[in-house]
DNA sequence: CTGAAAGCGCTTACAG
DNA sequence: CTGAAAGCGCTTACAG
């Protein structure tokens, strides 16, 4: 069943029923349209999306790429972006950005292969410049989320993690938490960077010199984040009372470490996480922590590039920031 | 850069390019070939999927279905589907299946319209045959995963689910329980409807009664859990020592709810789950439970259509079956 | 071994 | 308002 079908059927052109199906240059008579449309009706007609993107020399592929599948905390931005994409017609590519600059190649010869007519970029790190350096220079149009600030050239959501970490800083402070350890991602990963960067103002704010023993780097992960409490741990740092982690998965990886060497959470140290995935409600001590609209993070960054892709005014540059707000549960005292 | 440019450049015709793209039909000189595959390697020039879709007149679109995407247990097997269709070439379109038949049939229509070339169907729920007839009138190459045993016509995977759960059940006898209670999934989900099974045939041949008492329907979620495990709570079953759960996240509901009550696990009541999510080793005490390859079996479906899709036998039936192992932690006395 | 030509299913100026 | 025709970038008989 083709469009030629449905124009012998019609009794019309096959230009006639294109113009119905694109449902533009409405230059076509009401007994037509009516008739033309019974038909596709009837018969179920769905016009190829090969044929059409041929033509249209454009897919409506849209490339998301994410930083690990694994991590809990894209289940809702996946649907998000999902939900968004298909009400539009648009096709998702997943892919996992990994580790590996040669995966990152990889996918990124994938995407452009595939012909996506844009790109979801979720996984921000400042080593991997050279990414965004050859989606430019193809020209493809991109939203980063929680990328860096100052994305030029892209359009992006953000999240405000500084002021939210500044916050849940700020709080743990008032609380009478003066000796607040961070466990950290790794160095080159925007969110945790700027989540440090949050932790560090909100001492400063507080007029509470910033030791830097008490800041540990990690990973994304719970083994690292137990890892991590570890060596903190070992620098006996007195009157540690608190550690704010850059991620959940480091928080429960921190939770465990305390566990295991007896030492109550929240009595004696404080925890708290970053992104209220849904193992915080079910780890124990309940994990007290930041959380973000992922969903709508998803929502908003497809509705942002669809409209980028659509509209060809990819000079301009939109941003939306996020600001995550502090979900407290039990693992922190005092707040 | 089309393959025209390409032709010009090489002094020859697109035919001939096009043949030694497509690496089919040897016949082509050897100076020839070499020629143009530098001028390709120096180009970077890439064929256009759409077109060569459209002429070839299906895709390399895979549609994968699953029954939700917020369930942890996918990851892995979205990660296996994912590294198997890329390697081949192909991608994957992800729809969540949800619960309403609505949903389902706006699946079918946009993997149809999209032209996905084959499916891979996760969502065994015996109450939707009426997706499957669609797929199979359309005469799309589909494999199933963990579905009903006996899925005519559709090449599938299966997990022996009735035998790992009658393993596990098995030992819980050895270990001393008499009187096992079971907390299920939905009656349509299949996985769990085997896993049931499993458990009855474990009882059965253990010669112990089954007392329909200790059977509680719920769902595949953490709160529905919890609530599964009140409700038997309240049938004050005497000499009721373990619960076994057809999921994890049923499990680390019933977790919780002992908790609350102050009923000790595994020394008051043994628990267990199954899938082995990620979760099972931070909620404490660590669930007992039952893991499946997860990744494997992604790989090994995704592996299996494209077999389908590209040989064009779809007369042949494949099927392929993991047995699932216990993984004993800490949530059950005795194994 | 190689090329000219038709065709995949659509869209869109260009005429009328 | 409607149609004939060209063209999107490829593949594949059919000739030679």
């Amino acid at each position: 069943m083709t469009i030629k079908d449905i124009a012998r059927l019609a009794g019309v052109s096959v230009a006639t029923v294109s113009r119905v199906l694109n449902n533009k240059d409405k230059g076509v008579g009401d007994g037509t349209r009516a008739r033309i449309l019974r038909i596709i009706e009837e018969t179920g007609y769905q016009p190829s999306p090969m044929a059409r993107n041929l033509v249209l020399r454009k897919s409506r592929i849209i490339g998301l790429v994410v930083e690990d599948l694994q991590n809990p905390y894209y289940g809702m931005l996946m649907k998000g972006v999902q939900d968004g994409a298909r009400e539009k017609g648009y096709n998702i590519i997943l892919c996992n950005a990994g580790n590996s600059d040669e995966r990152e190649n990889h996918n990124l010869d994938f995407l452009t292969e595939q012909n996506v007519c844009g790109i979801i970029y979720n996984s921000f790190n400042k080593e991997k410049d050279f990414v965004l350096e050859r989606i430019v220079k193809n020209k493809i149009p991109m939203v980063f989320v929680d990328g860096r600030g100052n994305m030029k050239g892209g359009n992006g959501i953000h999240v405000d993690n500084a002021r939210a970490m500044e916050e849940l800083v700020d709080r743990l402070v008032m609380a009478g938490h003066r000796t607040i350890g961070c466990l950290t991602g790794e160095r080159h990963i925007n969110s945790s960077e700027q989540r440090l960067a949050g932790y560090a103002q909100a001492l400063e704010k507080n007029g509470i010199p910033l030791d830097p023993r008490l800041v540990v780097e990690t990973k994304y992960l719970i083994a690292a984040g137990r890892l991590g409490m570890e060596r903190l741990l070992e620098r006996n740092i007195r009157g540690l009372t608190a550690v704010v982690c850059c991620n959940d998965l480091i928080a429960i990886g921190a939770l465990e470490c305390l566990q295991d060497k007896g030492i109550q959470v929240p009595e004696e140290i404080s925890v708290t996480g970053f992104d209220d995935i849904d193992m915080c409600r079910h780890v124990r001590p309940r994990l007290t922590t930041v959380s973000q609209p992922n969903y709508d993070i998803g929502r908003v960054s497809v509705e942002m590039l669809i409209r980028l892709v659509e509209q060809e005014d990819r000079g301009r540059v939109d941003e939306v920031v996020f600001l995550p707000k502090v979900v407290v549960r039990e693992s922190a005292r005092g707040l």
